[in-house]
DNA sequence: CTTTGCGTGTGCGATAAATACACAATCTAG
DNA sequence: CTAGATTGTGTATTTATCGCACACGCAAAG
């Protein structure tokens, strides 16, 4: 296999379809076909059959203005295979992001990524920063990839931290993924080989990130236990 | 316009992507490119360079042992034209999930269907009815359909039905969607031209269903505010 | 060690599917 | 009524897809 240095093959149909759909799912107002079809950069009689597949697929539905919006349909693609886990851990982000009065989330590697598969902020018109759900930042930076790669059996490749970091239950750290930002993780065990995951408290206060760890751990592994 | 009665033109490869992303999401244990190309009924070499579009976009991953399953960046495809909805209507379904034990549900028109955006069911190990949110039955049948119909301005077409439920404020019947089911729905009001909505519950007895009308019909307006 | 089998990734010619154009139909505005 | 903007469809052209052939890596068997 000569190393390939391209980009891989792909459908360019498909990779159309799928940047309208994304494009449509965003637009707070919904897409008119003209719009995709310039977005897309192809002729509008392109966009009009791209868009009705999506249709069909009931991906997007063609409300009476004539606008594409995104349709219920989405709903169905959040994989089953993260269903067990995001059930298990919303209640639980739920009450440590109240107790805490910051923004927990619940991370699982993808890759060389780590994704949040849930955000919870806390109730009531606290301060607190946030991010959204389906972002991802590299595993070697920030405590989450740090508690995620502290998840699963130790390699013999892995970094310092993360040698700490199992050893300690959690992992903290600041300003890696966002400036001037605390991030305090803490792995789920026994979440399976093929899926490796944490849950992560972000703030901007030292204080509560450092007097938070022995709720993280907890959360976590209650987490855990309601996984069994 | 000659009314067409063929099949809406499409593309193929983008049909046969979504197919695939369906399946993959929907598998609880991933899929392997063997699996995809039986599926689709296609070479699988046609699988694995779809597969290659759909990894590209995030939409699905393929893990260490080179199955397929769904990906976090599903979670971003969330329509935001409904965000605001289903954020405003969450803890208030929760709140009155928990209150009368039973499965309460978040519903919007799309076309001629009424299809759930939320389902929420009562925490804790009582019996109760549910059904996946993204599901979908006609506007003309079940309380729902009556609920968002009346959520909208009267239109001289509409049934007898859908004026009694405007006046009333809540619509209620009983084995139109499901047999032996009730269900009791009251609009939400102020969701603007484009977006009807109402909340539902459904329910096995007569008894919760008659009683709860008052509450339903409070919580669709706590729904309506915060919307403001 | 070699052989066999299985799964993945890629190059390439044939062809079916996507493309872009032309035109019809519909609606709104003036 | 005309003019303009928008949507939908038939159709020739062409390009992206298709499906095969083959190379590669790996693992179990001989």
């Amino acid at each position: 296999m000569p190393a390939s240095p391209s980009r891989t093959v792909g459908s360019q149909t498909l990779a159309r379809g799928l940047e309208a759909l994304k494009a449509i799912a965003d637009a707070r107002d919904g897409l008119a076909i003209n719009d995709v079809g310039e977005l897309l950069g192809v002729h509008r009689t392109i966009a009009y059959r791209i868009l009705n597949t999506l249709s069909d697929a009931k991906l997007i539905h063609r409300s009476d203005d004539n606008r594409y919006r995104g349709a219920a349909g989405l709903l169905q693609l959040t994989s089953a295979a993260h269903d067990a886990i995001r059930a298990a851990a919303l209640p639980v982000l739920h009450d440590v992001a109240n107790d805490l009065a910051s923004t927990v989330s619940l991370l699982i590697r993808e890759g060389n990524d780590a994704v949040a598969l849930a955000v919870v902020e806390p109730r009531g018109p606290s301060y607190h920063v946030s991010f959204a759900q389906g972002s991802r930042h590299p595993l070697n930076r920030g405590a989450a990839g740090l508690a995620i790669q502290a998840s699963q059996p130790p390699l013999s490749s892995e970094a310092e931290e993360v040698r700490i970091a199992r050893a300690n239950g959690f992992a903290i750290t600041f300003g890696e993924v966002e400036p001037n930002m605390y991030g305090l993780a803490a792995p789920i065990k026994g979440s399976g080989p093929e899926l490796a995951a944490c849950i992560n408290l972000i703030t901007t206060r030292r204080e509560v990130a450092e007097g938070a760890a022995t709720a993280i751990v907890a959360a976590a592994e209650r987490i855990s236990s309601r996984l069994g």
